[in-house]
RNA sequence: GCGAAAGUGGCGGAAUUGGUAGACGCGCUGGACUUAGAAUCCAGUGGGAGUUAUCCUGUAGGGGUUCAAAUCCCCUCUUUCGCACCA
C-alpha cells in the first residue's frame, strides 16, 4: 500500500495557509530570516528547473521556521519582456491578458507543491503598482546624474528588433534569439553604474557568495591600471590620447592604431574626401561583431596620411585606422608597439611597419629579423634612453611619473564595465517617464502623473518599429512645464531594472506612496539567503547590487548589498542535456507530483546531488525517494500505538547494547542533519543521515520483548523522525506529527536537540596499519592508556604475522582512531 | 589563448585539520513471502585470487613528500564554466 500522499499534502497546505504561519510580520520580536529565490518569468507552466530552485529555498525556510526566526518567503513574477510580447503575438491575443492568464496557471502549480511562499506579498513586474516605481527610480536616477541619454553604437539584434546590453551578447549572438548581433547607432539612455564600479569590486560587505560568481564578475568589471599617453598630432594642436597598461615600452612605438569609429577618423572624413578611407571604414563598421571579433578574424588597417609625435622622444609615428582596435576601450587608440605586443606584431608584419626592441629577454637576446612573435614578457629596458638598464617591471612607475612631471600623459585606471544601456525599442516593458518637448528640452514626467500607463491599443507585431511609436494618442502630450505639444518617450525599460529591486519591494509590496517603507525595508533588508542560477552572474545580480548601493545613497536602505549569502544551485538535466522543449527531454514536474506528490519530488531533487550542482533526473531515483517516505509511513502505520505508548516511559534500566547503538543513531542523526542542512546546505548528506537512521530502526526486529526503557528508546528513534524530515518533506511529516498525538504544527514545538552524553562511546575501534597497510583492528575502552593500546595491537595475530622477523622503529597511534607501526 | 573549478564503482554521489575509500540511494544478483506477478522484507554487490581466514589491486595518468595521500606538492591528459583582439 502507499501512503496517501494525495489526501496529506492538501490537507496541511490549507492548514499552512489558514494559520497563516507563512505571513510573517513586518515587525516582530523575533530575529527575521529573509529567504528569497528568483523569481519566474511567468510562462505558464512550472519546469523541474523551477521545482528543485524552490525545494532549496523551502527546505532553507522550514528550518529556519524551525529554528524560531521569523521567517519571510516571498515570491512573484518577472512579468515584462520579449517572450512575453512573442507569446501574445504567436496566440492574437495582448500580453497582459495572456501574462495574467499565465499567473493564474502557475499559482495553481505553486499551490500544488505547497511551497512556503507568502503570497500576501506577491509582486508581478508589469502591474502598474509595481512598474510606477520603476519609473520613480529612473526619475530619482536621472536627477543624481545617474541617468543619460547619448547616440552610441549598441548590440541591435533583427530578430529581436531591440538593443541588447553587453551582457546579453553571447559570442555576438542574442542571448535570446540567437540571431547575430550587429552595430547600430542609436539615441539610448544609459544607468552609470561605472560610477558604482570601484564599489561593485568590493565584496567584503557580503557573507557568503560563491567565489566563483565574485570572481566572474571581477572579470566582468575588468580593472586596470595603465597611463594616458598624450600624442600630439603632427601640424595640430589635437591631442590623441592613448590607454597603455605597457608605459615601459613606450620608447618601442612606431605606429598609432585607432578604430574607424573614432571622432578623429570621422572628422577627417568630414574634411577630406578619401573614397579609400570612406570604403575602409565603412566596410568595418557594417561588419557584424561576430565576425569582427572572432578569434581568427585578419587584422586590417589603412594609413590615414596623418602622423603622431612620440611625446618621449619627438618621433613622428603613422597613425592606421584599424580594425582591431575598440572604440569604447580605454581612449579607443592604441599605442602600437609591435616587438613587445602580438596584435601589433601581426599588423606590423603584414603591413610592413617598422619595429623597435625597447625589452630585452635576459635569458636569450632578441634580434629583431628572427622575431616570430612578439615579445611579451619582463625583461631590461632598452633604446630606452635614460631609461636603458631599468628592470622593465619597476620602469612602468619610473616612466609614467616622468611623464606626468613631464605633461606627457598621467596614471589611470580603466574598468571594462561599461554604462548600461536600459533602452529597448519594445512595446511590453516599463516605460521611461521623460518627456521631449522643443522649447524644454527633455522633461520628467511629475511624479503626480506615474504610473504613465502603457497604452492598451497596440497592434503589436504589426510593424517593425518600436510599437508605442504607432500609438499617436499616447505619444503626443502636453509639455508638464510649458504646456506646448511635445512627445513621450516611446522606449521602455530594459527588465533587468524591474528585477534589480524586487528583493526590497517584497518587504512592503502595496505601498502606494513610496516604492517602500524604509524601516520595514530596514527590518528584512539584506536578503539573508538568495538562490538562483549562475548564468545571472554579470547581469542581474551585478545590476541588483548597483540598484542596491544606489537605493541607499538616496536613503532607502541601510546595508551595502541586496544578497547576504548566495546559492547558485544547479541545473536539472536528462540525458545529460539541460531539459528542453527543443530537445525533447522535458518531464512535467506536475506530473511527478500527481503521482507521487510533492514530498517525494522534493526529497528526490535535494537528495539527489548538492544542491550548487545538476540534478540529473532520474525515474528510478524518484521511485526511490517515493519507497523511503513510505518505509517512514508504514513504520508509525504498523506501530503507532507501540511508539505512541512508550514515548515517555524513560526507567533507569539497562540497555542492551544495540539500543544503546540505537540510541547513539537518534542522536547522532539529529546532529547531523542540523548541521547538514543549515550551515553546509548539504540536503543530500542530511537525507542520507535520515535512510541511515531509518535502516537502523529497521534492524529492531522484536521491540515488545524489549524492557520499558528500551522501548523509550525505540519510540524516540521514531519521533525525530517527522521534525527531521520536515524540512525536506512537510507534509508527511505534519501528517505523522498528528498522528503521534501533538496538536501543535511541527516547526512550533521547535527543532529536537541532541544529547552529547548519548554521542559519546564506551569503545572505540582501532585499526591497525602497518607501513601504511590495514593489518587488522580492535575495539578498546576509551579509557584505555597508549601502552596499552599499543599492546593489543601488536599481539593481534595477523599483526605478528606482519613484523616477524622486523626491527619496529616507531608505533604512531592517532587519538580515537588509529595505531601505525613502522617495522622494516 | 587566458582564468577558474572539477575528474572517485554500472549510475547519482559520500569521505578532504592527511588516518579503515566507496556512506546513502539507484541498478544488479541471490533468497523469503506469493498459484503467479507487483509490493515488501532479508542478504550480497569496485576489480582480481581464495573454501574461509586473508591477500593483491584500486579515487584521470605519471612522479614526489609521509609511518600513512582521493585529500598536500610537481608534470601531463580530459571535462565543464567564464572571458576572449580590453591595448
Amino acid at each position: 500500500m502507499e501512503y496517501p500522499f494525495m489526501n496529506i499534502e492538501k490537507k496541511w497546505q490549507d492548514i499552512w495557509q489558514e494559520k497563516r504561519i507563512f505571513n510573517p510580520e513586518d515587525k516582530s520580536e523575533k530575529q527575521k530570516y529573509y529567504v528569497l529565490s528568483m523569481f519566474p518569468y511567468p510562462s505558464g507552466a512550472l519546469h523541474m528547473g523551477h521545482v528543485s530552485n524552490y525545494s532549496i529555498g523551502d527546505a532553507i525556510s522550514r528550518l529556519k521556521l524551525m529554528q524560531g526566526y521569523n521567517v519571510m518567503q516571498p515570491m512573484g513574477y518577472d512579468a515584462f519582456g520579449l517572450p512575453a510580447e512573442n507569446f501574445a503575438i504567436k496566440h492574437h491575443s495582448h500580453p497582459r491578458i495572456t501574462t495574467e492568464e499565465n499567473i493564474r496557471i502557475m499559482q495553481k502549480q505553486f499551490n500544488s507543491i505547497g511551497l512556503g511562499f507568502d503570497w500576501e506579498r506577491e509582486i508581478s513586474t508589469c502591474r502598474p503598482n509595481y512598474y510606477k516605481w520603476g519609473q520613480w527610480f529612473f526619475k530619482k536616477m536621472y536627477e543624481k546624474g545617474l541617468a543619460y541619454k547619448k547616440s552610441s553604437f549598441v548590440n541591435w539584434c533583427d530578430d529581436c528588433q531591440t538593443v541588447l546590453a553587453n551582457e546579453q551578447v553571447e559570442d555576438g549572438t542574442c542571448w535570446r534569439c540567437d540571431s547575430v548581433v550587429r552595430q547600430k547607432e542609436l539615441e539610448q539612455w544609459f544607468f552609470k553604474i561605472t560610477d558604482y564600479a570601484e564599489e561593485l569590486l568590493d565584496f567584503s560587505k557580503v557573507i557568503d557568495w560563491p567565489e566563483r560568481v565574485k570572481t566572474m564578475q571581477t572579470n566582468w568589471i575588468g580593472k586596470s591600471f595603465g597611463t594616458n599617453i598624450h600624442f600630439k598630432l603632427e601640424n595640430s594642436d589635437e591631442i590623441l590620447k592613448v590607454f597603455t597598461t605597457r608605459p615601459d615600452t613606450i620608447f618601442g612605438c612606431t605606429f598609432m592604431a585607432i578604430p574607424p569609429e573614432h571622432p578623429l577618423v570621422i572628422k577627417w572624413l568630414k574634411e577630406e574626401a578619401n573614397s579609400e578611407m570612406q570604403k575602409f571604414c565603412d566596410k568595418v563598421m557594417n561588419e557584424d561583431k561576430i565576425s569582427r571579433t572572432a578569434e581568427d578574424a585578419t587584422k586590417e588597417g589603412i594609413f590615414s596620411g596623418r602622423f603622431a609625435i612620440n611625446p618621449v622622444n619627438g618621433k613622428k609615428v603613422q597613425i592606421w585606422i584599424t580594425n582591431y582596435v575598440l572604440m569604447d576601450y580605454g581612449t579607443g587608440a592604441v599605442m602600437a608597439v609591435p616587438a613587445h605586443d602580438q596584435r601589433d606584431f601581426e599588423f606590423a608584419k603584414k603591413y610592413d611597419i617598422p619595429m623597435i626592441i625597447v625589452i630585452q629577454n635576459p635569458e636569450k637576446t632578441l634580434e629583431l629579423d628572427e622575431m616570430e612573435m612578439a615579445y611579451v614578457k619582463p625583461g631590461i629596458l632598452v633604446n630606452s634612453a635614460q631609461f636603458d638598464d631599468i628592470d622593465s617591471v619597476a620602469s612602468k612607475k619610473v616612466i609614467s611619473d616622468w611623464m606626468k612631471e613631464n605633461d606627457m600623459g598621467e596614471q589611470t585606471i580603466t574598468y571594462r564595465l561599461r554604462d548600461w544601456g536600459v533602452s529597448r525599442q519594445r512595446y511590453w516593458g516599463n516605460p521611461i517617464p521623460v518627456i521631449y518637448c522643443e522649447d524644454c528640452g527633455t522633461v520628467l514626467v511629475p511624479d503626480e502623473e506615474l504610473p504613465i500607463l502603457l497604452p492598451e491599443n497596440v497592434q503589436i507585431g504589426k510593424t517593425t518599429k518600436n510599437p508605442l511609436l504607432s500609438v499617436d494618442n499616447w505619444v503626443n502630450v502636453l509639455c508638464p512645464k510649458c504646456n506646448k505639444p511635445a512627445r513621450r518617450e516611446t522606449d521602455t525599460m530594459d527588465t533587468f531594472v524591474d528585477s534589480s529591486w524586487y528583493f526590497a519591494r517584497y518587504t512592503d509590496a502595496h505601498n502606494e506612496k513610496k516604492p517602500f517603507d524604509e524601516e520595514i525595508a530596514d527590518y528584512w533588508l539584506p536578503v539573508d539567503q538568495y538562490i538562483g542560477g549562475i548564468e545571472h552572474a554579470c547581469m542581474h545580480l551585478l545590476y541588483a547590487r548597483f540598484f542596491h548601493k544606489f537605493m541607499r545613497d538616496i536613503k532607502l536602505v541601510k546595508s551595502d548589498e541586496p544578497f547576504a549569502r548566495l546559492l547558485t544551485q544547479g541545473m536539472v538535466t536528462k540525458d545529460g542535456a539541460k531539459m528542453s522543449k527543443s530537445k525533447g527531454n522535458i518531464i512535467d514536474p506536475q506530473y511527478i507530483i500527481d503521482r507521487y506528490g510533492s514530498d517525494t519530488l522534493r526529497v528526490f531533487m535535494l537528495f539527489a546531488s548538492p544542491p550548487e550542482k545538476d540534478v540529473e533526473w532520474s525515474d528510478e531515483g524518484v521511485k526511490g525517494a517515493f519507497r523511503f517516505l513510505n518505509r517512514i509511513w508504514r513504520i508509525f502505520e504498523e506501530n503507532l500505538y507501540f511508539i505512541k505508548s512508550n514515548m515517555n516511559n524513560s526507567t533507569s534500566e539497562s540497555i542492551a547494547s544495540n539500543m544503546k547503538k540505537l540510541r547513539f543513531s537518534t542522536h547522532y542523526t539529529i546532529k547531523k542533519v542540523v548541521e547538514d542542512s543549515d550551515k553546509k546546505m548539504q540536503f543530500n548528506t542530511a537525507i542520507a543521515q535520515i535512510m541511515e537512521h531509518l535502516n537502523n530502526i529497521y534492524a529492531i526486529k522484536d521491540f515488545e520483548k524489549l524492557n520499558y526503557h528500551e522501548k523509550y528508546i525505540y519510540a524516540e528513534s521514531c519521533t525525530i523522525l517527522p521534525k527531521l524530515l520536515y524540512i525536506f518533506a512537510p507534509h508527511v511529516s505534519e501528517e505523522l506529527w498528528k498522528m503521534l498525538g501533538n496538536n501543535e504544527l511541527v516547526h512550533e514545538t521547535g527543532l529536537p536537540k541532541f544529547n552529547p552524553d548519548f554521542l559519546k562511546k564506551d569503545e572505540i575501534n582501532y585499526v591497525v596499519q602497518i607501513m601504511g597497510k590495514v593489518r587488522g583492528q580492535f575495539d578498546i575502552s576509551v579509557n584505555a592508556s597508549q601502552e596499552e593500546i599499543k599492546k593489543i595491537a601488536l599481539n593481534i595475530p595477523n599483526v605478528q604475522k606482519y613484523i616477524e622477523g622486523k626491527e619496529i622503529k616507531k608505533i604512531i597511534v592517532v587519538h580515537r582512531k588509529l595505531v601505525s607501526i613502522v617495522a622494516k
